[in-house]
RNA sequence: GGGUGCUUAGCUCAGCUGGUAGAGCAUCGCCCUUACAAGGCGAGGGUCGGCGGUUCGAUCCCGUCAGCACCCACCA
């Protein structure tokens, strides 16, 4: 045996040997123990969250697997709609092309081949981080199964009345040409201005001033609303405004929506462009004017010399042409809410299409009820107050995508616009008795994408088949996910579970936290910040990691800075740890917090007990395999380290019981390195002869002290 | 505007429902000692964010202030 531990010589083999002997299967008659894998987007690989992430399943799957449960862990991935198109499109642009020049069904198929290079890159890291998930069982979100679970979920709901289709105001995102749900827009800050516009009475005398941070909407404006009790405004109310270059009439109406202390008082209200302003629209039954085309450009709605234009390009042209009519009343900075696509980070624009929406709050109630009553358990607890404030407010979801990638909505509508909602078009025709004279086309949106994840803990187990899987494993024991898609995800499972199953889809919900880099950082692509977890495992020179950090940069301008900024925290590169350094230190770091820092320091220390661990072992191999099996009299020493295990041991239930990985791993670190090396193994070395070490050498030698 | 979390040694973090603080890394000594120098022995280092309160006693409970981070929400 060597010297030292090398994990390069031994990792690889035995995950094959553990593999070929198909010990990840569940096995015996044990209790069931099962945990579905969050299925990693099938965008790439798999990086230091997923890592995180599937080391602590994976501690959690071996200790039952250990104490003889049938521990099943689930794999598989998620087609992940948006944005693996978004991966395959870039692409598509780097090789000149669009989407459209494939045509949509041309475009999925290279989807497919994108979809196996990833999957098959995320598998084989899955495999290198030793990851003992039950391959056998591999599952995809758009796999033949997984497609069935939706149709059948999709068409059940519909019939229930709790799938609708509607026009409404959605969150249009014009450069992916889809609708959002309101989970997938981020809002923040971003510096803006106030524009103050004069807005003539019909009356001719005078005017009104109403404040806008989108100045182009004023095209679709069909009123100026004011507060019921605003003394200053209550005498013109009924009376009209002309709004200016459309030049329509447009009322004065009375709602409590204004808040008469902001700015004057009075609101232009654009019932087709702001979801205020709709509901308004709605209450005072105000025409609504679409004035934007899919890529947020003014369309045939408003005057000629705006159509056509981008709608900041016609912000600017407004503002210019109030300026000119002398309609400008005043500028103001402004902080404003800019609400930005997830994926593309583009400007959100409220906007009225057609899309299919689940009413959520019949599947909301018994979801809350499952918490509150304690059937589902949040680790640790605080996080089921996220969960009940977003529950207790939740909207209907909106499920429908404009997109070529996903699961195809499956209704179908004949001329006249009627639509059926049904397995194929074959079965749609024999239900509703339609003949093959009539045409039927299939709804072109696909399914929001958390559609098909909310099914997970059941579609991987063969529902809507009845299968000895399902009867088994459903339940499952945990769900091990981050906080960051409690709403996205586990609510959504939640509810589907519920309704579909009939009970929860796990008892507990184990929240850990975010992996940033060593400032705290998210990490992410266009910091240049990101590890590959691979890199930690196998090592990584600083010219390579560099290359890596810096390739197929959507923002060039960064690469230097990214460049610098690895060259100075990793002036070597990143040494091979082997990956048992690699989850001991994920394990150290499984704190309850929220955050956790991943500073490549902490690694070396676990490195280092992986050799200690190796040596320890080669110890005892070297002065026991000569003994015999005869009758062994416990020592003194080997009752105290007997003593010792069993409490490390009582630590280690408890620790595992309540998620506490981190206090687990010390538990582990600080018995066998300061009991069992230190003191266990060294107590049963020879003492040293005196005469051969001078006292110099002997002082501070542990062998002197004993 | 609501809500949540965090503030403990130079760094990263523990501290088990209250008894004057721990780990790893880093620093400093001394040791090439046949399991391991990826090691051993030892040392230094903290008024546990500030201020009040409860208590015989508070890092841990309560209040308050400050700073940091995050989540949700329709103020034009």
């Amino acid at each position: 045996m060597d010297k030292s531990y090398r994990p390069e010589d031994i990792e690889q083999r035995v995950y094959a040997r553990w593999e070929e002997n198909d010990w990840f299967a569940p096995q015996g008659d044990g209790e069931p123990y099962c945990i579905m894998i969050p299925p990693p987007n099938v965008t790439g690989t798999l990086h230091m969250g997923h890592a995180f992430q599937d080391t602590i399943m994976d501690a959690l799957t071996r200790y039952h697997r250990m104490r003889g449960h049938r521990a099943l862990w689930q794999p598989g991935m998620d087609h992940a709609g948006i944005a693996t198109q978004m991966v395959v499109e870039r692409l598509l642009n780097a090789e000149g092309k669009s989407k459209h020049d494939l045509g949509r069904d041309k475009f999925v198929e290279r989807v497919w081949q994108w979809k196996e290079e990833s999957g098959g890159q995320i598998a084989r890291q899955t495999r290198r981080l030793g990851a003992s998930v039950d391959w056998s069982r591999d599952r995809f979100t758009m796999d033949e199964g997984c497609s069935a679970a939706v149709r059948k979920v999709f068409i059940d709901l519909y019939e229930e009345g709790l799938i609708y289709r509607g026009q409404r105001l959605v969150n249009w995102d014009p450069v992916l040409h889809t609708a959002l749900s309101d989970l997938e827009v981020l809002s923040e800050d971003e510096p803006g201005k106030l524009w103050h516009f004069r807005y003539p009475l019909a009356s001719g005398d005078g005017h009104l001033v109403v404040a806008t941070t989108r100045p182009e909407t004023m095209l679709g404006d069909s009123a100026v609303a004011v507060h019921p009790d605003d003394e200053r405004y209550r005498q013109l109310v009924g009376q009209a405004i002309v709004l200016p270059i459309v030049g329509r009439s447009i009322p004065i109406i009375a709602d409590d929506y204004v808040d008469p202390e902001f700015g004057t008082g009075c609101v232009k209200i654009t019932p087709a462009h702001d979801f205020n302003d709709y509901d308004i629209g709605q209450r005072h039954d105000l025409p609504m004017y679409n004035i934007l085309t899919d890529d947020a450009a003014l369309n045939e709605e408003v005057p000629e010399h705006y159509r056509g234009l981008d709608r900041f390009v016609a912000r600017d042209q407004i503002v210019a042409e109030f300026e000119e009519l002398g309609l400008l009343d005043k500028i103001e900075d402004y902080t404003v809410k800019i609400p930005r696509g997830d994926r593309s980070h583009a400007v959100v624009e409220p906007y009225l299409t057609d899309q299919w929406y689940v009413k959520i709050e019949p599947l909301a109630k018994p979801a809350i009820e499952a918490v509150e009553t304690g059937r589902i358990r949040f680790v640790p607890e605080n996080w089921s107050k996220t969960y009940f404030e977003w529950m207790y407010n939740i909207q209907d979801w909106c499920i429908s995508r404009q997109l070529w990638w996903g699961h195809r909505i499956p209704a179908w509508y004949d001329a006249e616009g009627n639509v059926y909602v049904g397995h194929d078009e074959t079965a749609v025709r024999d239900r509703h008795g339609i003949g093959d004279d009539v045409e039927l086309t299939q709804d072109t949106d696909v399914l929001d994408t958390w559609f098909s994840s909310a099914l997970w803990p059941f579609s991987t187990l063969g529902w809507p088949e009845k299968s000895a899987a399902l009867e088994e494993f459903y339940p499952g024991n945990v769900l091990v996910t981050g906080f960051d898609i409690i709403f996205f995800w586990v609510a959504r499972m939640i509810m589907m579970g519920l309704k579909f199953m009939g009970d929860v889809p796990f008892h507990e919900v184990y929240i850990h936290g975010l992996i940033r880099d060593q400032d705290g950082q998210k990490m992410s692509k266009s910091k240049g910040n990101v590890l590959d977890p691979l890199d930690l495992i196998d090592g990584i020179d600083l010219e390579a990691l560099v290359a890596k950090r810096t390739a197929g940069m959507m923002q060039d301008h960064l690469a230097p800075q990214i460049e610098k900024a690895t060259r100075k925290h990793f002036p070597n590169g990143i040494d091979a740890y082997g990956c048992d350094a690699l989850r001991m230190t994920f394990s150290s770091l499984a704190t309850t917090g929220r955050d956790i820092r991943f500073d490549v320091g902490r690694i070396e220390g676990y490195k280092n007990f992986c050799n200690k661990l190796w040596n320890a072992a080669r110890y005892v191999l070297m002065n026991t395999e000569s003994l015999n099996d005869g009758e062994i009299e416990l020592s003194a020493a080997d009752r105290w380290i007997r003593a010792r295990l069993d409490r490390a041991t009582r630590d280690m239930h408890r620790h595992i019981a309540t998620y506490r990985l981190d206090l687990a791993a010390q538990a582990i670190y600080e018995f066998t390195w300061h009991e069992f090396c230190d003191w266990y193994l060294e107590l049963s070395k020879p003492v040293l002869q005196s005469d051969k070490a001078s006292p110099e050498q002997q002082r501070g030698t542990r062998r002197t002290l004993i």
